[in-house]
DNA sequence: CTTTTTGATGTCACTTTGACTATAAACATT
DNA sequence: AATGTTTATAGTCAAAGTGACATCAAAAAG
């Protein structure tokens, strides 16, 4: 029999789950990826590191919820950033409190001039393991960087990463920071502008310092790789 | 500030969420790809076709709640078949009654003999815009065959609507289906042989009435194809 | 025993890839 | 100012992959 929900709301017919959101929230300083982490001021697990989340409103939408905790802990403009749903995670035992689903979501954003939160840092995501994360907060983060990598090869989002005009070399330190690998120059170069829609050139073009100034190029309107960009 | 859960067990301190699973079981008919439905019995919606699923347990993981769905509604071994998390669906009004937020399970499963319940039914998916689905469920089916297109490219997934052995025809027919295309037979051979770890043979044949008898395969031991099959 | 049907292999022009070389355009050093 | 150094971008070429198509193989049907 199919039961999608209580047929009247006596709140004792139904088992008592919270709902949060938390948040992979990802950038890149070459040649590292690094990932937002809050300081836990509260038990458990009080004074260690965990993802950026908290409660979805009683009448609130997941991505709404999702948004307000990214706009709020960094000060990226929600418009611009790239924000997606990552996965659910329900292990009974993963909160030692009480029953909590945390609908996890997966933010790729420029690095940010400056945090809106005292107790926010980046850490370096290959450094992760040695922070042992509150709950499963691990789990959940490298969950996040694996998708990551993967939408790289297959979709334009490593622009995400980038501030609103970037370079090709900076476009290609995105990807091996994300990748931990380096990649051929010139075959990138190629690949980028062969990648239908994925770079438009701005005509502008910039002296980083000593050698050849580069041009300058933003997001183009294509979402998928057309061929991908393999590791 | 950080804060996973509340510090104590007060119900009211929490909104009152109920948390679903349900289940996108897609298998493949050639030339279909057709998606399990049950018949709604209960109000709302009633009479109206809804994907399978159900409430979780109070101490049931997500995962344990959707292969124990699975099992009850196909007769389908729940070892062999293919099950993972699709996305988790939150929108404050998509239940009428009360707040439910539904995890979605993706299953690719071979065609079982015969369904475990008396209101379950195999739908084309090409016919879903039809059925009216209750809820946000054909939301939830096309995320589901989205996925599940998406994933042949690059996974060997496709075999998990197969039987345990196989004919490359019957694997490329899988393609065919779940994409809603044409593969050149030659091309399709060559590449799927190509893959490594795609399929593995058996040494049998079988002869499926006129013409030459077809190789028989197993699913080999990769996940991810390498190169990649093209739509 | 020839025809038809379907599975499997082969061919070939074209494209994509990876490794590498060459050129372009800036700054740094004499 | 001339030369070297550095970094961005363009070009080269062999190897691998792809799509369209032809050919061969092994069964049933007539």
């Amino acid at each position: 029999m199919n039961n999608d929900g209580p047929d009247d709301y006596d709140p004792s017919e139904f088992p008592p789950f919270a709902v949060t959101v938390d948040l992979v929230v990802l950038t890149v300083r070459p040649p590292d990826m690094e990932i937002l982490l809050v300081q836990r001021t509260e038990a458990p697990h009080r004074g260690r590191w965990a993802l950026p989340g908290g409660f979805v409103g009683p009448s609130q939408d997941l991505l709404t919820a999702a948004q307000a905790k990214l706009a709020d802990k960094t000060g990226v403009d929600v418009d611009r950033a790239h924000l997606e749903q990552l996965a659910t995670f329900g292990d009974p035992k993963r909160d030692p409190r009480m029953r909590i689903v945390s609908v996890a979501y997966l933010a790729m954003v420029p690095e940010p001039d400056e945090l809106g939160v005292e107790s926010a840092a980046w850490h370096p995501t290959d450094k992760l393991g040695d922070l042992k994360l509150a709950f499963d907060h691990e789990k959940i983060a490298q969950a996040g960087i694996e998708r990551a990598r993967a939408k790289l090869e297959y979709s334009t989002l490593g622009t995400s990463f980038c501030d609103e005009t970037f370079t090709i070399v900076e476009l290609r330190n995105v990807y091996e920071a994300v990748w931990g690998t380096t990649l051929d120059p010139a075959n990138f170069h190629r690949k980028a502008l062969a990648s239908d829609g994925f770079v438009e050139a701005t005509g502008e073009s910039i002296s980083q310092g000593r050698g050849r100034p580069a041009q300058v190029y933003r997001a183009g309107t294509a979402t998928k790789l057309h061929p991908p960009i393999s590791r």
